[in-house]
RNA sequence: GGGCAGUUAGCUCAACGGUUAGAGCGUUCGCCUCACACGCGAAAGGUUGGGGGUUCGAAUCCCUCACUGCCCACCA
């Protein structure tokens, strides 16, 4: 065995057959699967460190169920990502100097579909590379001919049952990537605008004065609003505005919304460019004058204005209002707008038709699924009442999406007349005036799974599909369903569908987990996945946002060729804490891939120590009749490892892989390295040693198999290097999970007495060395009261002796001597240091210890003797406390023994 | 504006009503001791954010204040 881990070698050989081992072995029992799918990463680029927290959690998940036995499988795949590809496939073809708007629909959707495939199987491989078992058979990518299937069916379904449908309402409209977004795509950046008071005169004489942070909607006011209890404003209740620049009538209106309070308590209303006063238009039945345009220009209805860029419009009017004395002031005033989630641009609000979906129905289902069955059960528990409030205020989904990239909506239209279906066009559409409103014929559109032959209404074959896209979380919320090849009845979906588990990050919980759950309920009556695990997002180490701006990214790759895939798993598993986001640094990889090479040298002191018994044929298997041969020791580790085992499977079970990882890491480097191969290295002379060399090598397997879902590259590697000599003979990934070792519970206890014992004396003689300031050579003379009482034979104070670099030797009345206690008091220890000693010093710490045992003895008596506590406390905390009590007076007559023996040898 | 989470050692976090609050990293000191210097040993470091309450007993439960982060809403 080489001193290192070779990680760069040893990977690539594991590769192959872990991708065998989905599913595990043929169930033979009737447990039901345990069943992932994965998170689809958007085929945007390559994985960041947020994507392998997201697939290297579940795989330990599936390890951990599979070396349990039981049947898990993870589905892979990937996410088509809508306008997230576009737009990065857009700036890509930018920076080769290509206008995407110069190349045909076909032409730009063959350069996204290659960009697909190339970024689909570079993150599959990453995948592969992390270590992920997966079902690489059953991958699937959110536009593959099973899922989009899927997406069309569920469309239909919907628009069958009349909660699809399309109208003009306010939408949020981004300007660059030409689109509507869903609310869930909007995000909120604070600006630092201004806020204008502009002064609009009355019919009739007299002025009304309205604030606004965007004057250049002013061309599309429809009337001016102000609160019915405002009392400045009871006069102007019936009046008109006449509109400044275009001199157009509009009402003042009463509406409870506006609030008295702020600016001048009286608004302009814009019912085509803002979202309250869209619904107070609906409300008074205002008309909408559509001055914004698609493209972000003003429009005809903008008069003059036309053809100006937002910005330039605004400054233009700006100027105008100005000119002609309708500007009163105008002061500094820090506001939200909206921008777009994927290319941070502003966001319009305007009103466009689009398909929308109704939620009211689905999201029923999801409360009452939620209220009473507790579906899905959220991880960490507060994010199940965040969902239950979220869709309790859920309004309609804007599904349509004006981009190429994308499910193309499965609506036809026919083309046969041009003759407008009057209903299509509210009174309003009429004085929208761009033109932008598509005419349709008075056939009503066909929705259908495949493409239609012809007009069922009039039979013409002119048919034309709608041009829109869906928004890309539509397909991503039939996910669990689609994967499976829902909606046939495969033998897939009817095994795997509900699946268990749903790992991924909180910030997509309502874009994506939320809606899984209401089409999943809708559509197949079930809650798509028992549990959802929901996980931290990853920050920089000053708790940043990770951005290429910044510099901060982590990439995960870069983790994996300095320190290895190992310590990429490790340190991240490490790093997380249920509900918390995590702070990661490069360096928080070092002790990761430290622990690695701690396993990977203590398995080969283990591995050396088995190959220099001899004869050359080492013992296969521990000799079962422990009692025969074993030592307090290794009774002692057994017992670690055993409530290891248990810690570590209750942490696995209720969700929390890094209690379980904590709890294996110190059980693993602080009680097998540090003292059981120590102590083991000890009792070579033995002539049980080799019985002893083969119970270490079985503990090392018990962890090894614990080890492995969260580092399988070190632990099958290691499993590898010992070959025959390892208990361990199928692939590691699928032995069996440790169960406890089934040992008397005396012996238990025994051992533990024994290395609590020897623990306590080593660390009591260590730290007086360090104190002396010897060095480690120097030996120390020792002398141990009471040895004989508990059991300690020659072999044992050799233990002692080896691990603390001391001699035992008979009481001597002349030399120096330190005195010290252990075990509460039960044990003397007299240290004889061949070197000075600060006798000052000494009484000087005997005076404190009593001090600090006065007080504590104080306490206890007092405790012990309240009878609220006595009376109260469960019995055994009372014990305890007695036994404290007396440890602690034994302690203090033997420290007062000592302090009055010093003073008299100093005197 | 509404809501959620958090505040414990220099840093990241444990401790899930039991009385002397623990790890890892970092720091300091001593060691290349025959698995490992990616290591070993020793040590320093805390009024558990402030205040009040419940309890025999509070980091833990309740109230309150302060601060931090996030989500939702969007006052024009």
């Amino acid at each position: 065995m080489e001193n290192r881990f070779s990680f760069l070698e040893a990977e690539p050989q594991w590769l192959s057959q872990w991708q065998k081992i989905h599913l595990g072995a043929p169930a033979n029992g009737t447990e039901a699967p345990f069943v992932m799918v994965i998170p689809p990463p958007n085929i945007t680029g390559s994985l960041h460190v947020g994507h392998a927290l997201d697939n290297i959690l579940p795989d330990c998940l599936i390890r951990y169920h599979l070396s349990r036995g039981r049947p898990a499988l993870r589905v892979p795949g990937t996410d088509h990502a809508g306008i997230a590809a576009q737009f990065v496939v857009e700036k890509h073809l930018k920076s080769q100097g290509v206008d995407r708007n110069r190349l045909s629909r076909d032409e730009f959707e063959a350069v996204l579909k290659n960009w697909a495939e190339t970024t689909k199987t570079n993150i599959l491989e990453q995948l592969v590379k992390m270590g992920c078992v997966m079902d690489f058979t059953r991958t699937r990518f959110t536009m593959d001919s099973i899922c989009s299937r899927a997406v069309r069916h569920a469309f239909k379904h919907l628009f069958d049952k009349g909660l699809i449908y399309q109208g003009d309402r306010l939408i949020n409209w981004c300007v660059r990537c030409h689109s509507a977004l869903s609310d869930l795509e909007t995000e909120w950046n604070s600006v630092k605008g201004r806020l204008y008071y502009l002064r609009y005169p009355l019919e009739g004489g007299g002025e009304i004065v309205v604030a606004t942070t965007r004057p250049e909607t002013m061309l599309g006011d429809s009337a001016v609003a102000v609160n019915p209890n405002d009392s400045r404003y009871f006069d102007f209740k019936g009046r008109f505005v006449i509109l400044p620049l275009i001199n157009r009538r509009i009402p003042i209106i009463q509406d409870h919304r506006i609030e008295a309070g702020f600016g001048a308590g009286a608004v302009k209303v814009t019912p085509g460019h803002d979202p309250l006063d869209w619904a107070i238009g609906q409300d008074h039945q205002l008309p909408i004058y559509k001055i914004i345009g698609e493209d972000g220009l003003m429009t005809a209805p903008a008069g003059v204005y036309q053809g100006l860029a937002v910005a330039k419009a605004r400054q233009k009017i700006l100027d105008d209002l100005k000119q002609q004395n309708f500007l009163i002031k105008e002061e500094p005033y820090a506001h939200n707008t909206a921008v777009c989630y994927r290319c941070a641009q502003v966001v319009e609000p305007l009103i466009s038709k689009q398909w929308f979906m109704k939620m009211d129905p689905l999201r029923d289902l999801a409360l009452k699924a939620y209220q009473d069955n507790g579906e899905p059960k959220f991880h960490p528990p507060h994010w199940g009442e965040l969902y239950r409030h979220w869709l309790q205020n859920l309004k309609d989904w804007c599904l349509s999406r004006q981009i190429i990239w994308g499910h193309r909506i499965p609506v036809w239209h026919c083309k046969s007349s041009s003759k407008l279906k009057p209903e299509n066009f509210s009174k309003s559409n009429s004085e929208l005036g761009t033109g932008n409103l598509e005419q349709f014929s008075s056939c009503h559109p066909i929705c259908s799974e495949e493409t239609p032959a012809s007009c069922p209404s009039c039979g013409s074959t002119a048919l034309e599909q709608d041009p829109d896209v869906l928004d890309t979380w539509f397909s991503s919320s039939l996910w669990p369903m689609s994967v499976f090849g829902w909606p046939d009845q495969t033998p897939d979906f009817k095994r795997f569908y509900p699946t268990s588990l749903m790992v991924n990050g909180y910030d997509i919980t309502y874009l994506w987990v939320a809606r899984m759950v209401m089409m999943g309920l809708y559509l197949t009556g079930r809650v798509p996945f028992k549990e959802v695990y929901l996980h931290g997002l990853v920050r920089d180490s000053q708790g940043r946002k990770m951005s290429k701006s910044l510099g901060n990214v982590i990439d995960p790759a870069v983790i994996q060729n300095e320190r290895g895939t190992d310590a990429l798993r490790f340190g991240l598993i490490m790093a997380m804490q249920p509900g918390r986001d995590i702070y990661l640094s490069k360096d928080s990889f070092v002790s990761a891939q430290n622990f690695n090479t701690k396993l990977w040298n203590a398995s080969r002191f283990i591995l050396q120590e088995l190959s220099k018994l001899t004869p050359a044929a080492p013992v296969k298997e521990t000799p079962a009749n422990l009692t025969h041969w074993a030592h307090p020791a290794d009774f002692w580790m057994i017992g670690e490892i055993n409530k290891t085992i248990q810690t570590f499977n209750q942490e696995m079970l209720r969700l929390d892989p890094a209690a379980a990882l904590r709890c294996l890491y110190g059980a693993f480097w602080g009680s097998f390295c540090d003292w059981y191969l120590e102590i083991v290295k000890l009792r070579r002379l033995n002539d049980r040693y080799g019985n002893t060399v083969s119970l270490m090598r079985d503990l090392l397997g018990d962890f090894l198999v614990c080890l492995q879902p969260f580092i399988p590259y070190v632990t099958h590697e290691i499993t590898k290097e010992f070959n025959s000599y390892l208990a361990v003979k199928t692939l590691l990934a699928l032995h069996p999970s440790p169960a406890p070792w089934n040992v008397k519970s005396d012996l238990l206890q025994q051992g533990a007495r024994w290395a609590s014992i020897t623990k306590e004396m080593v660390m009591e003689i260590r730290s007086l060395r360090a104190d002396l300031g010897l060095s480690p050579t120097d030996e120390i003379q020792v002398h141990w009261q009471n040895a004989s009482n508990h059991g300690f034979n020659s072999q044992d104070t050799a233990i002692i002796q080896g691990l603390a670099k001391c001699r035992f030797v008979e009481p001597s009345l002349s030399a120096v001597k330190i005195r010290r206690v252990i075990d509460s008091g039960n044990i003397e220890l007299t240290l004889y240091p061949a070197t000075t000693w600060d006798a000052a010093r000494e009484t000087a710490r005997f005076r404190a210890e009593l001090e600090e045992l006065d007080r504590s003895v104080n306490r206890l008596k007092r405790l012990l003797s309240n009878t609220g506590f006595t009376g109260k406390a469960p019995p055994d905390v009372i014990e305890q406390e007695r036994g404290r009590l007396q440890g602690c007076l034994q302690r203090r007559e033997k420290f007062s023994d000592y302090l009055k023996q010093l003073e008299q040898s100093s005197s």
